[in-house]
DNA sequence: TAGTGGTCTAGACCACCTA
DNA sequence: AGGTGGTCTAGACCACTAA
C-alpha cells in the first residue's frame, strides 16, 4: 500500500482550501498522469474507488470526487457494476463561452454601439412556433438590431422574444441596453440550445454589415429555455473576420 | 424550518441512485425553480449553506453539491466569506459536443469513407511553431485528407501532428483509420483550444469540397495537449451546409 | 446476485475574504 | 476577526447491472 505524494498540480487555478497530498485535485492529476504516461491504456479498467482510496489513503469519496470529475470531461467511463474505464474516444466535449456583445466588442478594444433596425409585437410565426413549442397567436416580440465595433458592422442580430416568459420586456425601449444585454441582465435560463454555420450573406445582410452579397458570414444561433419555458430565440450574423475562440 | 417536499425533476437523466426528497438535485431544482420564479433576484445573496441545509433538512455537503454545479453553470457566484449570490450574468457558457467524424457522418445515417491526400514528415513550419510553442527544427507529421458522406465531400482536413508527443504514429499509414480516429483513439488529451469561423473557400478547398470558390465555408480549429506537451493542431473545413449544434 | 458506483450524513478543519 | 464556502473522513444505504 503505496501513499504517493502527488502535487497538486492541475489546469485549475488552485482555488485554495486544499489539503495538498490527498485532495482530490491531487488524485485526478495522479489518475491524469497514469493516462498520459500509458500507465493504464484507453479502454482499460482501472482499479475500484475503493481499492484507489486505500492506495492514496483517502476516503473512497474523494476518490470519487476525482473520477466524477473526469467523467464529466469524457476522460474516463464510469458504470457501477462495471466500474471505471479509460474512454476511448475521451473528452467530447469542449466549453464555449457565450459571448455578450458588448463585453466582446469591448474586449478587444474596440468602442462598442447598437442600433436597433425594427423592434414589433407579433403573433408567432408558423416557424418560431415549431421551433419554441408554442400555440398558434402567441405573442411575440421581434427585434432586429446592428451591432457596431468602432462604427464598423459588427454583427446583425434577428431576434424573438416569448413575451409572456419576459413581461417587463413589452415595455423596454432598448435605447441605454440592447436587446441582448437586457435579456442577459433580467431574464435568467437554464437551459440552451446553439447552433453554428457559414453562410453567405443575403442582399439585406450584406448591406447591414458592409459586405458584399454572397460573402462568408459566420451564423451563431441560440434558444434558451427557463425550466421549459421558452425565452428567446436569435440569430447572429458575422461578417467572417469574426473568430470565435475557447480554451480550456 | 420547514421541509418542502420538491421533486427531483431536472434536466439532467435522473442517473438513478437518488433520494428524492432531499437528494442534490432536488436541491438544485428547488434553487432553480426560485430564481426563475423571481423569489431570488439577481444579483441578490441567497441564505448560507448551513441556513439552507437546515430549510431542506439535509446535510451541508448536499447543499454544497447543489450550489457547487450551479455554480459550474453560471447561475450563482460563491466566494468565501461573502456568500452565494444569484449570477447578474448567468450561464455564460455553453458544452459543445466535439464531433468525431465518422460517427457523426454515420449519425446522419450517411456512409463514411476517407482518403488520404497528403502525408509528409517536415520539420515545424514557424506558424506551428509559433502556436504549439515547439522549438525550431521540431519534427512533425504533416496529414491532409478528405471525408465524405455518401461519397459527397463532408470535411477537408488539414492536421499537423507532434511526432515526439505521438511517437507511435510515425508508423501509423492511415488506411483503415484516418488521422482522426487514430489520435481520438490513442493519444488523450487534457487541454483543447478550439476556434470557429466562416471563411472563402480557396481554389483548392474548393475543388476538394466540390464548390465554387469564394463559396462560404465552415472553419473548425483544435489543438490539443496532454499536460503542456502539444499533441495536434488542425484545421477542418466544411461546405455550408454543415450546423453544428448543441443542447444542454 | 454480488460488486461497483451514486449518494447522503454528521462532524470536522481550514483558507479566504469581507465586514 | 469571524463567518462562509471548500474540502476531507468514516460510515452507511441503495440502485444498477454485468457475470
Amino acid at each position: 500500500m503505496s501513499r504517493p505524494v502527488v502535487p497538486a498540480k492541475d489546469g485549475d487555478p488552485v482555488p485554495a482550501g486544499i489539503r495538498v497530498p490527498n485532495s482530490f485535485r491531487a488524485i485526478k492529476a495522479e489518475i491524469l498522469k497514469r493516462i498520459s504516461e500509458r500507465v493504464w491504456l484507453p479502454g482499460e479498467l482501472i482499479p475500484g474507488e475503493e481499492d484507489l482510496a486505500r492506495e492514496f489513503g483517502c476516503a473512497r469519496v474523494t476518490v470519487n470526487r476525482a473520477l466524477r470529475e473526469l467523467a464529466e470531461i469524457g476522460l474516463v467511463e464510469r458504470k457501477r457494476r462495471a466500474g471505471t474505464r479509460i474512454a476511448e474516444h475521451p473528452l467530447r466535449e469542449a466549453r464555449l463561452e457565450i459571448p455578450v456583445v458588448r463585453s466582446e466588442v469591448e474586449a478587444r478594444g474596440a468602442q462598442y454601439r447598437f442600433s436597433v433596425l425594427s423592434r414589433e409585437r407579433l403573433e408567432a410565426p408558423e416557424g418560431m412556433r415549431a421551433r419554441l413549442d408554442l400555440p398558434a397567436g402567441t405573442p411575440m416580440l421581434h427585434v432586429r438590431c446592428l451591432h457596431f465595433a468602432d462604427n464598423r458592422p459588427w454583427q446583425y442580430e434577428d431576434r424573438w422574444i416569448h413575451v409572456a416568459a419576459v413581461p417587463d420586456i413589452a415595455e423596454e425601449p432598448f435605447e441605454r441596453m440592447s436587446p441582448n444585454e437586457w435579456l442577459v441582465k433580467f431574464a435568467p435560463f437554464s437551459e440552451m440550445e446553439i447552433g453554428l454555420s457559414a453562410a453567405a450573406a443575403s442582399r439585406e445582410e450584406a448591406t447591414l454589415l458592409a459586405i458584399e452579397p454572397g460573402a462568408p458570414v459566420f451564423v451563431f444561433e441560440r434558444t434558451t429555455w427557463l425550466i421549459d419555458q421558452p425565452i428567446t430565440h436569435v440569430r447572429m450574423l458575422h461578417p467572417q473576420s469574426y473568430r470565435m475562440v475557447s480554451r480550456f
